[in-house]
RNA sequence: GGCCAGGUAGCUCAGUCGGUACGAGCGACCGCCUGAAAAGCGGUAGGUCGGCGGUUCGACCCCGCCCCUGGCCA
C-alpha cells in the first residue's frame, strides 16, 4: 500500500496504531483530524506527546494559529504537499485522525471550488435577517439537485451552496466522484469500540484532560475567542463558557463528556458509510499485525 | 406519630377545571454531511400518568386506604 490512513471515533486508540503502524512499515504519521492543527491546543485534543510517538515523525501538528478559520480546502492542499514528500523520501504515510471530511479531503478525488468572503458574508447575513427557508427557496430554483439534499433548515449548508453557485455558475452537485482513491493503493484502518467501551474511554479521557490542566491550557489561549472555528472545538468551547461564568467548573466538565460522546456517533455514522474501511476490533491483541497484514 | 409538597417517557419536569397523554428538554437509537466538519442539520422509539379499591356512562385528573420521596412539626 501507498498510502494508510486510521479512522474511527475519538478516544479509540488512533495514535497509538499509527504509530506501530508506522514503526512496522516504515511510514510517518500525518494528521487528519481539524482541531490537532492548532497550535496550543493540546490537552483538549489529545494531541499525541512526544514520547509516544516513539521516534516516528508527526506532520501537521500545530500548523495553524487558533485565531485563523479552519478550512478544508486549506488543509487539502496541505495533507497532499506532506503525503507527497514523504512519499518522495521513499517513506508511507500513515494518515491519523477522526476528522470525516478531512480524510476524505486527504484520499480522494474530491475539488473544493473556490469561496470569496464577500458573498459568504452577503450570504450570511441574508440567512440571518431572512431566515433558512428563503435561501431554501432560492436554491430550489438554482440547483434543485442540491436542495434536494440540504434539508431546508440548514442555514450552513445552504449559504455554502449558493456561494459555490455564484461563483463558478455551475450546480453545486455538478462535482461527486464518490469514494474513489487518488491513489488506488490505499488501506483505511477503521477501530471499532463498542459503545459502553467508548463512553468510558471518553469519560476517563475528559477526567485525565481536567488533571492535567486543560483549563489552564484555554485560559493561556486568549486567541480562542478570537478565531472562528478553534474556540468551538469540544472542550475548549465548554472551558471558554466556564471562563466567561456562564457555567460551573463542573458544568464545563459533564458538558464536554455529553459533547463528546455525542461527537463520537456522529464520527461512527460518517465512517460506516464507506465501505472501504477495514474495521478491527480496538482492543483485539493482535492488533497491529492484523491492520499491518491488511496495510501490506 | 402529625402536617405540607410531590410521585406522568431512561432522567428533569410540563399538562389535562373527569372524555382516547399536542407533551418539552436531555439521554438512547438512526441518518445526512464537498472551503467552520471536535462544526452544522434532521429522523425514530420509549408512558398500564406510584399501588389497590370506590364514585361515574367514562378517571391520569374526584374520594378512601396503602406504598415511596423531600421538607416542616412533635
Amino acid at each position: 500500500m501507498n498510502v494508510i490512513s486510521v479512522v474511527g471515533p475519538t478516544a479509540a486508540g488512533k495514535s497509538d496504531l499509527a504509530v506501530g503502524l508506522a514503526l512496522g512499515l516504515g511510514g510517518e504519521a500525518v494528521n487528519t483530524d481539524s482541531m490537532q492543527l492548532y497550535r496550543g491546543m493540546d490537552i483538549g485534543t489529545a494531541k499525541i506527546a512526544e514520547a509516544e510517538r516513539r521516534g516516528v515523525p508527526h506532520h501537521l501538528l500545530d500548523v495553524w494559529d487558533v485565531t485563523e478559520a479552519a478550512s478544508v480546502a486549506a488543509y487539502q492542499n496541505l495533507v497532499r504537499g506532506v503525503i507527497e514528500e514523504i512519499q518522495g523520501r521513499g517513506r508511507i504515510p500513515v494518515l491519523v485522525g477522526g476528522s470525516g471530511l478531512y480524510v476524505r479531503a486527504a484520499l480522494d478525488e474530491l475539488e473544493f471550488p473556490g469561496t470569496d468572503p464577500a458573498v459568504r458574508e452577503r450570504l450570511e447575513a441574508e440567512l440571518e435577517a431572512t431566515g433558512s427557508g428563503a435561501l431554501f427557496d432560492r436554491l430550489r430554483v438554482a440547483d434543485p439537485a442540491a436542495a434536494r439534499s440540504i434539508l431546508p433548515t440548514n442555514g450552513r449548508r445552504l449559504v455554502r451552496a449558493l456561494e459555490v453557485i455564484e461563483l463558478t455558475g455551475r450546480p453545486f452537485t455538478a462535482h461527486l466522484p464518490q469514494n474513489r482513491y487518488l491513489d488506488p493503493l490505499t488501506a483505511q484502518i477503521g477501530l471499532l469500540v463498542p459503545r459502553p467501551d467508548l463512553d468510558e474511554r471518553i469519560t476517563l479521557r475528559v477526567d485525565r484532560m481536567w488533571k492535567a490542566g486543560f483549563v489552564e491550557e484555554v485560559r493561556a489561549l486568549p486567541g480562542l475567542r478570537e478565531g472562528r472555528t478553534a474556540g468551538l472545538a469540544l472542550g475548549y468551547a465548554q472551558v471558554l463558557r466556564f471562563l466567561a461564568g456562564e457555567w460551573s467548573e463542573d458544568e464545563a466538565r459533564a458538558e464536554t463528556v455529553r459533547a463528546t460522546k455525542r461527537f463520537a456517533r456522529r464520527q461512527e455514522s460518517w465512517f460506516r458509510r464507506d465501505p472501504r474501511i477495514h474495521w478491527l476490533p480496538y482492543d483485539a491483541p493482535d492488533l497491529l499485525d492484523r491492520a499491518l497484514r491488511i496495510c501490506s
